[in-house]
DNA sequence: ATCTATTATTGCATAATTGCGATAATAAAG
DNA sequence: CTTTATTATCGCAATTATGCAATAATAGAT
């Protein structure tokens, strides 16, 4: 195979892994603290503090905005990004919920 | 490449990107939803729950064993398992901790 | 119009993940 | 000892993830 067989899980399950896949990598993790730390930060500001090219940074931040946890808004030729606090309050209180019922 | 650049990030970065990674199968979190529901459940119950063969169904019990989430003790010919609860716990207050520091 | 800064995308190689059939391993039952 | 039940492991194929160099795309500056 090779692929997750969605079919055989809930919409949940799937959703729910699917907020863990994207916090499922270092570097991800790192980025998110970096713009938390330091808010509409640009893409070169997090290249200067972690030790991966410029495109690879590019690619997780692009995860990252796919599920909605950071927002990027341009500002003269800089993407600037920013935490999604309103997806995050979600994030949260989905893990929390999950965590609490399998306690 | 290929592999994830380890050395790029901290210890604590490392470890809970594993966590998450651990949790980032729909399997993995149905199975942590299952073993809950009925504590001290044996493999093929889950077998029976999800549309997944036996032999997946193991690999991902190993996984989640790997990380400490749960733990399995033989009962005869059955190996019952179980949410590991301190580790659960320890877990949730990692998580917690890094969404309240990110907010 | 050209240059510069910044970021996104493409193409590629390598590695990890996912899933399953087949088989091995283990323990109890007959 | 043989059979049965249960689970783990191996080997394989397919898919996805990771990382980077090179390049394209974009917007402002000169």
């Amino acid at each position: 195979m090779g692929y997750t067989k969605i079919l055989a899980h809930t919409i949940e399950q799937n959703e729910l892994s699917a907020i863990f896949k994207a916090l499922a990598h270092p570097a991800r993790v790192a980025i998110l603290q970096h713009i938390s730390e330091q808010p509409n930060c640009i893409c070169n500001d997090i290249v200067n503090d972690i030790d991966l090219a410029q495109a690879t940074i590019s690619q997780h931040l692009t995860e990252l905005k796919k599920v909605g946890l950071i927002s990027g808004h341009q500002e003269g030729k800089k993407m600037c990004y920013r935490i999604n606090v309103d997806k995050l309050y979600e994030v949260k209180h989905l893990i929390s919920t999950f965590f609490n019922k399998v306690q």
